[in-house]
This record gives C-alpha cells, sequence and structure tokens, in this order.
DNA sequence: GTGAAAGCGCTAACAA
DNA sequence: TTGTTAGCGCTTTCAC
C-alpha cells in the first residue's frame, strides 16, 4: 500500500478558516459575496491546506459536469485534430470542459465509446462517425441527450447536425475540372456507405455531366494513405486513364499523390487533382493543391452552440450545412491532350 | 426546469433483479462469478433498464478515475496530435482514459490546467510545456503526483521525463549540411528560453565548428508558421545571406518555406533546409524535406510506462532520451558558390 | 453467496 | 449571513 498523504477537503479549509463547510461551498461557486476578512481567511486556510476541489465529487452532487464529450475517428489526422481544437476554444469560452475520445476507426469503438461518454455524465456529446452505421449505433446516440452530429450524417438519428454541403463541394470540383477542359475524370472516395461521400460524388457526376464530361471510374476505401496508394496503383492500370483525378480527403490524397510521385506521373502535365479538404498544408505540396475547403473552426463553433441549445431548451434538431469553397492552387491543368 | 426522465441506478437494477446493490456492484466489477441465473437477472434488468454506470460516483467512491491527464500547448499541431494519439493508444492498452487539455500556447494557462487536472482526480500527469518556465509551475508540477515530463524539460522539476536527443538532432543537421559543403548556416529556432531549443542550437554549432563551418545568423520566436515567415523576411535581408538552414520545429518551418516560395528563393538551388520534427507530410512538400525525425509514438508509450511507475511504486525519476534520425530527402544540396 | 450500512467530497435545500 | 443536514450513485468493509 502506497503511503497516502493527507488530502485536506472542503471541511478541513472550513475547519481552518472557522467557518462551515457551506460557507466555503458557496464562496467557491461565487453563489455568495463575503465579508473581506471571511474571504480572507478562507483564501488563506485554501492555500495553506493546499487544498484542491473534488471534481467527481462535485459532478455527482451537482449531477452534472460542466463537460461535453467530443468523439472523433483519429486525432492523428488534421482534419479531425483542427475540429478537436476549435471544439475546445468554443467550450473554454463557454466555461465548459471537453472529454476526447478517439474511435482509431474502427466501428465498434464508436458504439462503445458513445456509452463511455454516457457514464461520464457530459451535458452533451458532439459525434463524428466514419463507418457504416448500425442501428445499434443510431439507437444509442438517439438515447444521448444533448447530441450534436459532426461532419458526417448517420441514417436514423434525430439530433442537430453540422454538416458541410458536401454536394456543393463535388460539384464545385466537377465544374473546376471541367472548366479546364476535363472530360474523362475519377473520383476516389472515402467508405462508399458514407452519405459524404456519395454526395462528393454526386455532385462531381452532375456538374460533369452538365459539361459534357463524365466519371469514368470510381473507388471506394478507408480514409487513409493507403487507400490513396491503392487508388494510383488502380487508376494507373486503367487502359484509358482519365485526365483528372477528384479525391475525396485530405488523407486519401496523401497516399495518392506520393504514389503518384514514384510511378513519377506528372501532376498536374499528365493528371489533374482536386481534394475535398483543405486542412493540411496543402499549398506547400508538389504541386500545391487544389481544394475544396471546409469552415473547421465555425464547424466546431456551431456545433458547440447547438448543443447548448439541445441539452438546454426544446429539442430543436436543427440541421446546418456550412458551405464548402473552392481554393484553386496548382493541380489543375488542362488535359495533356487537349 | 427540464424535464427530468428517469435515470435508473444502480439500485433499481439490483430492486429489478431481486438482489442487493452490493451482488450488482460486485458482478459489474467483475469482483465475483455469480451463479447463472442471478446473473442472468442482472444481465436482463440492465438492459432493460437502459442502465449506465455513474463514472463520477465510482470515482469518488474509489478515490481514483483510472484516467491519466495529459496537456499540450495545442493539438493543431500535428506533432502534438501525433503524441496524443500515441498517449491515447497506450493509455487505452492500459485500461486508463486520457483527459486531455491544451493550453493554446499560453503560459498562464499550463498553470491552471494542472491545478485542472488535479482536481480531476487524474492518477497521472503527461506534461509538455511549450514556454518559459516561472518557479510557480515548477511548484505545481513538483507537487503533483506521477506526473511526466514530456519533449520539454522544466528545470527545477524532479520527475521522470521522456525527451528527445536534440542535441545530437543539431549535430545530424550540423553534420548533414557540412557534408554537403555549407559554412554559412543559420538557425531558426523556437522559444530561446526552452532547453530543446538551446540545445539543438548547440549540437548545429558544435558539429559545424568541428568541420571549420558557422551558425552565421540565430533567430528565436514562437512555434508557429508566423516566426517562420518573419525568419524569411530577416535572412533575405541579411548582407551574406547563409546557404542553409537548420529549422527547430515543423511549425515554423511551414511559414519559412512558404515566404521562400513566395520570395522566389529556389530551395535547395539557393537555400538549403533542413527541419527538427517529421510529424507532417513533409515527403510531398517542394522540395521534400529533409528532417530530423522523432520517434513520436515511442515518446508516448514510454511516457504512460514512467507515469504507471511514478504513480505506483517509488519515485524513480527516470529520465529518457529518445534519438532521433536524419531522414534524407531534397531540400539540401550543395551550395550554389561551391 | 449475499446484504446492510458506512462512507467518498461536495452541493443545496431548509433552518436558524 | 451562516450552519445543519440530507443526499448525489457507487464501492467496500463486515456480518450473516
Amino acid at each position: 500500500m502506497t503511503q497516502r498523504r493527507f488530502i485536506p477537503g472542503l471541511k478541513d479549509v472550513a475547519r481552518t478558516a472557522g467557518v462551515s463547510m457551506t460557507t466555503v461551498s458557496r464562496y467557491l461557486n461565487a453563489d455568495l459575496v463575503l465579508p473581506a476578512d471571511t474571504a480572507q481567511r478562507i483564501d488563506t486556510a485554501i492555500r495553506q491546506l493546499g487544498y484542491v476541489p473534488n471534481l467527481h465529487a462535485r459532478s455527482l452532487s451537482r449531477g452534472r459536469s460542466d463537460t461535453i464529450g467530443l468523439v472523433i475517428p483519429t486525432i492523428a489526422n488534421p482534419f479531425f485534430a483542427l475540429l478537436a481544437a476549435a471544439v475546445e476554444e468554443a467550450a473554454e469560452a463557454k466555461g465548459l470542459g471537453v472529454l476526447l475520445s478517439t474511435t482509431s476507426n474502427s466501428a465498434s469503438r464508436e458504439l462503445q465509446y458513445v456509452t463511455r461518454m454516457r457514464r461520464n455524465q457530459v451535458s452533451g456529446l458532439l459525434f463524428v462517425s466514419a463507418h457504416y452505421h448500425t442501428s445499434e449505433l443510431a439507437q444509442a446516440l438517439n438515447d444521448t441527450r444533448g447530441l450534436v452530429l459532426i461532419d458526417e450524417d448517420i441514417p436514423g438519428v434525430r439530433s442537430s447536425k453540422v454538416l458541410y454541403d458536401n454536394y456543393h463541394g463535388g460539384w464545385l470540383a466537377g465544374q473546376h475540372l471541367t472548366e479546364y477542359g476535363h472530360r474523362r475524370i475519377a473520383f476516389i472516395g472515402g467508405p462508399s456507405e458514407l452519405a459524404s461521400t456519395r454526395d462528393r460524388f454526386a455532385g462531381l457526376r452532375d456538374a460533369a455531366a452538365q459539361a459534357g464530361a463524365e466519371v469514368v471510374f470510381e473507388l471506394y476505401g478507408p480514409y487513409s494513405a493507403a487507400h490513396g496508394e491503392d487508388a494510383a496503383r488502380a487508376l494507373l492500370s486503367l487502359a484509358r486513364t482519365p485526365t483528372a483525378v477528384f479525391v475525396s480527403s485530405g488523407e486519401i490524397v496523401i497516399g495518392l499523390l506520393d504514389a503518384l510521385h514514384r510511378a513519377g506521373v506528372e501532376v498536374p502535365g499528365r493528371l489533374s487533382l482536386i481534394v475535398f479538404d483543405d486542412a493540411g498544408p496543402l499549398h506547400l505540396f508538389n504541386p500545391p493543391l487544389t481544394a475544396i475547403r471546409q469552415p473547421i473552426a465555425e464547424m466546431g463553433a456551431r456545433a458547440v452552440e447547438l448543443m447548448l441549445a439541445a441539452s438546454q431548451g426544446e429539442a430543436a434538431e436543427t440541421e446546418i450545412r456550412l458551405p464548402v469553397e473552392l481554393v484553386k492552387r496548382a493541380s489543375v491543368a488542362p488535359p495533356a491532350s487537349v
């Protein structure tokens, strides 16, 4: 047994300061304006004893923890990292802490962590999924108060949602590509089950169709660099390779571009590239990558707002579609054959 | 008052299952092997009621939370994001949760968050600083059990530490540069008060000296892209610009390289570049950046191990220096004049 | 194997 | 204004 050194509690502070626990508690919670000398004595006692409030006790007693949960697939991805930073900042501004859980891109953990969050009595839950969605998950989510879905919609979940206008993002990409004269376009997507993936594709396809172009190749897979590398291989082994590629995520484009470099494929000389996601330092890449940029910080802020609304007021179940924009850089050029 | 719907507790489960709270509690904590039918009844009751344990109550009762605190400057930096991911993974493997706090690069928040962590009764604290260190901080840190300092040493703090061999990193950079014939080298550092910054510089300087080269320019500043841009400006306005630059962090090099591009400076044609930190997709940059790579995942894992040791056994106060390595890419070339 | 009951440290009625 | 006291939901001796 390790030596358990004396840990002072509210009681000790009260005794030392010669007041009751209630007084100290209220004083600490600013429920109360105290005569200067009483306040002084309490402050002194606290410092002297090295008193540190126990947040678990407080949460238990109050029945709430002033903490919000954030569940994301992984923090080792700039997009989610930036999102987490934005959520933290917004939460901090509201006096809320944030409890972060990463599901390591594992579907089973999504369910597990929703539960974990509930066990922690968070006042709200911000949830980002990246997987095929089971009804079990939807069920658990629907049982969670103060839920806000971010970035990715989940069918059957009733809650507020903050999403991107994925369709428009795809459309912008398609429009940009066709404006440059591309007629044979490839789409490298994330998981095909996700609404975001399908929407981005649909936007691309419609924009292409409108300009008389075509999406001649589609490939879906996880949000990983490895999937990007696979995609590059697949692309290059095509009988007639497309002249442009729209990549659905920043993680994927890393592997794709790397593989393209290694294969000696000129970008944009031989293949134009545009990516949905502008979280990393894409402007320093070779070539600087043209991208669809999403307002990450705003997404975080809005999510916190909606969570607060959802957990306090009536179930508004607002759904927000944040606009995305095209950032032109140097990875799109006219097709070589034109 | 919002409608507070019924939230089942252990008591309700016990009543429904027809056993006592004790039995349920023990069963849930696997302290106990129960007759199949009793277990069955409890499981059913839990599912039926939608019982979710209250972790605050549990932590309060047990006096510990099986959670470790991680304090980092910001999550919006790939290095820290990767570190956080590594810590999470290592903690998860030990059955520990992690409570993340980011200090937003503010020195005052470092102190604030150390306290916050203690209030949360974490079993240990992993702390990454990026600031000038006050004695107040050192004091607070020394009062924290299970403390492990990561990445950056803090004078006067007695605890286990997991650091990089910054001196050797600087030395590797200097050696590489001088091998390519550079004689006039610049050092763009992080905050000058930090031991890591000074060590990296010292390594560079010594390696340079040994090869008859010299560090002709030094500039220090925050870990930010803006500092990198300033550095580029300063570098270019020098009467005799150096032929090579060693940049102390990945964040800084982003701004630096960007400014260099905009100024039309060829890298490595006119200026060779090497950076300490290989967290981002530096291999895709233009040019691919030669870097000193640190074992981030290992740092996270070792930190968790040491924390466990520190919070359980005697205060070992181990200090680990993790080795770094040179990753040659394409941003270093012989100086133009040679 | 099972249960009764005493806390864990704090908050918030309710009294004084 | 300040104090008394009953919980918050769970764990954990200790007795049965």
